[in-house]
DNA sequence: TCCCTCCTTGTTTTT
DNA sequence: CAAGGAGGGA
């Protein structure tokens, strides 16, 4: 449907949810027809562009809510989308095509799951379950999994499901190329494989529509059809499987709008290509191309420190971001004699920050690699500063989480071999390798699923009484959980398979530190149930939807890692481990070529834009790698920052060498404006002086805290929920020296430990 | 079946 | 160095 004058004219240019948008931004909204590329800098109100434009497309009339697809990448994203839609709009979103690409993906297939050889009813598989997937058909082979492990060719087949490539399509001579001939084989077993079980990857959920599409033309135009107008979030981290899947749905009318920034691609490493958002004008001619420059989110000596940076690199669009925002603090570019000091300095910044009423969930700490953070919790705990971590392991992958996903998987679904396969003997029943493997036999050589298989062994004398005994017992409780569910809330049920299985008995007689922390993940779980309606669209949404959402209503520092960090913004971003091998990470610089160092300066780049006021980065004279201790190297990017954006400062020994070895030659010019700050090396000098914080501004203790609720004493045993049980050796006000059982010695603030 | 020891391997991570 | 996995021994 083209631009009827009709749809126009009931769109005033005043209409609320057009208030507020700058010229570009409106003309973002307003171009609804034909390919549109939104290049949309960090910061320049991208998400208010992509719901106003759904808005407005609805608004005027051009589209029912059914007739428009909006994809995103993360839960998250997709969240504040339907959050954000729904407000403008005033009323619910549900139903929409909302959402993220897998589910997007995973509602239209289960429409036409018989086409691509599945029952609409197909599990879909997560990591785990995958690789364990991999592991059977490895070993079945023979292939020495300890030399090639599934993790490689699990990486290498969903590499080519990135790419859009069914097995058939893989060329033979990349098949020959990948793990010794091996992979392409295997792809296609695994595929085989995932269809005899009814189930799907993540890739597949792309995959099989594009099959679907590419079989079934009339399906294809179904959905062309349907979704008049597409719209697609953060189109730099694309993969090619993505492209063709929009590229599909967008032929004939072409109405397809693409929001993204090649300046903050950083996942080709798990299959984006940024060649589709560099492409976009050739892939769809006529594009029009809309840059929205306009920052309103940093300062401009961060600006100007990100934009200098990210000038480095030579594939990109470019663009030239600007603010209205008034002169802030030059970005703070600090040398620290190693791990444990940058770990203090940071500290007492954020205390010097917070002493000043900066809450500190505005100030988060920003690491290339997740090992980096432990340092810096270790100082947080020290000093009794909360925090938050973002990322790690997510609930439902959580051990607890998925055997009892497991066991409800089984319930809803009997052949799903992957579920089975994990709770047949968890909790423990006795079942010994030969029991089982009997059971595989039996399932390959008939065809037929695991839990099949042992309804039939069941019947026959092939195992042993106790065995027999205890399959069969498991296996009338399966079919009794199944009955009730029928019959019961599906909440109850969960909770009286979780009892009667004895999986909750199972932590309870568990004196392990985490035992506690995992039955009440189960009751969590339990309590998730009643926010669904049935338990297959618990399930459904569990393996697509569920993430650990965190309350970020608290205030705590955050600590994640550079790509948990893309699309969030804090006043105060703290930048450590900025040196040649961090970050570049080594691997970047091994590769040699320039693709790799490209993302890792992007990585820099959306790094430096997370900040609103004050960014600070850290590099380290030496470090601890693997155990050993190592001189490291000023990351080249320090050297990329223009120098008049740049405050730079040192602890007095290591002032001048390391600014000009981390500056080159700006050195000596930036050094007449730099700070030096005493500070003796911790490991090496005996003295210790405090140091004030780099912050201008003497850091404001703040006040201690108030007397112990608890009062600790010597040889008492405590918990710790990071640390876990441990006994007190020494008490000094509010601190607790705590031998932990686990973790060894450590001095805790006592709000921190309970009394065990 | 469980525990201990030896060995390997050490980015980023969403769905 | 430290964690996690595999394999062997009790």
């Amino acid at each position: 449907m083209r631009d009827s004058p009709a749809a126009s004219d009931t769109a005033p240019p005043s209409a609320p949810y057009l208030a507020g948008l700058n010229e570009t931004q409106a003309a973002a909204v307003h171009a609804t027809d034909g390919p549109v590329l939104v290049l949309a800098g960090a910061g320049t109100g991208k998400t208010r562009v992509l719901t106003c434009r759904l808005a407005h497309i609805l608004a005027t009339g051009r589209a029912r809510p059914w007739q428009v697809l909006a994809v995103t990448f993360t839960n998250k994203a997709a969240r504040e989308m339907r959050d954000r839609v729904g407000a403008l709009l005033g009323c619910s979103v549900e139903g929409w095509w909302v959402g993220t690409f897998h589910a997007a993906g995973a509602r239209l297939l289960r429409s036409h799951a018989e086409r691509v050889g599945l029952k609409p009813a197909f599990t879909i598989l997560d990591m785990d379950d995958q690789l364990r997937l991999l592991k059977q058909l490895i070993e079945a082979r023979g292939i020495d999994a300890k030399r090639l492990p599934p993790r490689l060719f699990s990486s290498v087949i969903q590499r080519w499901k990135d790419r859009g490539l069914t097995p058939d399509r893989v060329t033979a001579a990349e098949g020959a190329d990948a793990v010794d001939n091996l992979a392409l084989p295997l792809y296609e077993e695994y595929q085989a494989r995932l269809r005899a079980v009814n189930a799907c990857d993540f890739g597949d959920l792309l995959l099989h529509g594009l099959t679907l599409f590419r079989e079934y033309p009339e399906i294809a135009e179904k959905y062309q059809r349907q979704f008049r107008y597409l719209l697609v979030d953060e189109y730099q981290d694309t993969n090619v499987a993505q492209y063709l899947w929009l590229r599909a749905l967008a032929q004939g009318h072409h109405n397809l709008c693409c929001v993204g920034d090649d300046d903050q691609s950083i996942y080709s490493w798990r299959g984006a290509e940024i060649g589709n958002i560099l492409r976009f004008e050739r892939d769809f001619p006529g594009a029009q191309v809309i840059r929205l420059e306009c920052n309103y989110r940093s300062t401009p000596h961060i600006l100007a420190a990100a934009s200098h940076l990210i000038a480095h690199n030579q594939g990109r669009l470019g663009k030239t971001l600007w603010t209205t925002r008034g002169s802030g603090e030059k970005v703070g570019v600090r040398a620290v004699w190693d791990g444990e000091d940058e770990a203090r300095v940071v500290c007492e910044q954020i205390e010097a920050l917070r002493g000043r009423g900066h809450p500190l969930r505005e100030m988060a700490v920003l690491v290339r690699a997740g090992f980096q953070t432990r340092e810096f919790e270790e100082r947080l705990i020290t000093v009794g500063l909360p925090y938050r971590i973002i990322g790690g392991a997510r609930f439902y992958e959580r051990q607890e989480i998925r055997d009892a996903i497991a066991y409800f998987r089984v319930v809803v679904q009997p052949d799903d071999d992957l579920a089975f396969e994990r709770i047949v003997n968890t909790p423990k029943r006795g079942l010994g390798p030969a029991t089982l493997r009997s059971v595989h036999t039996l399932a390959r050589d008939a065809g037929i699923s695991l839990l099949a298989a042992t309804a039939r062994l069941i019947g026959s004398d092939e195992l042993k009484p106790q065995a027999r005994g205890t399959l069969s017992r498991l296996l009338g409780d399966l079919a009794r959980w199944r009955d009730r569910l029928s019959a019961a809330p599906h909440p109850d049920v969960a909770m009286q398979i979780l009892e009667e299985s004895g999986y909750t008995a199972m932590w309870q007689a568990d004196r392990s530190p985490e035992a506690a922390g995992r039955l009440e993940n189960l009751k969590e779980l339990v309590a998730a149930l009643t926010e669904f309606e049935s338990m297959p669209g618990f399930l459904e949404h569990v393996s697509l939807v569920m993430d650990n959402d965190e309350a970020a209503g608290d205030d705590k520092v955050v600590l994640m890692t550079l790509h948990a960090a893309k699309g969030l913004e804090f006043d105060t971003v703290f930048l450590p481990g900025w040196e040649e091998g961090i970050f570049p990470n080594q691997r970047a610089l091994n590769e040699g070529g320039t693709a790799a160092l490209e993302e890792e300066r992007r990585l820099a780049y959306v790094g430096l834009t997370r900040a609103r006021a004050r960014a600070f980065i850290f590099f380290a004279d030496r470090r601890v790698v693997y155990g050993t201790w190592q001189q490291v190297m000023p990351s080249r990017f320090i050297r990329e920052l223009p120098a008049d954006d740049v405050v730079q400062s040192a602890p007095a020994g290591l002032f001048g060498f390391e600014m000009r070895r981390a500056m080159g030659a700006r050195a000596d010019e930036a050094l007449s404006e730099a700070i030096p700050i005493a500070a003796p090396p911790p490991r090496f000098a005996p003295r210790h002086r405090p140091e004030p914080p780099l912050i201008e501004g003497r850091a404001e203790r703040v006040a201690v805290r108030p007397a112990p609720a608890h009062p600790f004493a010597p040889g008492q045993r405590v918990f710790h929920q990071k640390f876990g049980y441990g006994s007190v050796r020494a008490v000094d006000g509010d601190r607790l020296d705590i031998d932990f059982e686990k973790a060894g010695s450590k001095t805790i603030i006592h709000s921190f430990v309970e009394a065990a």
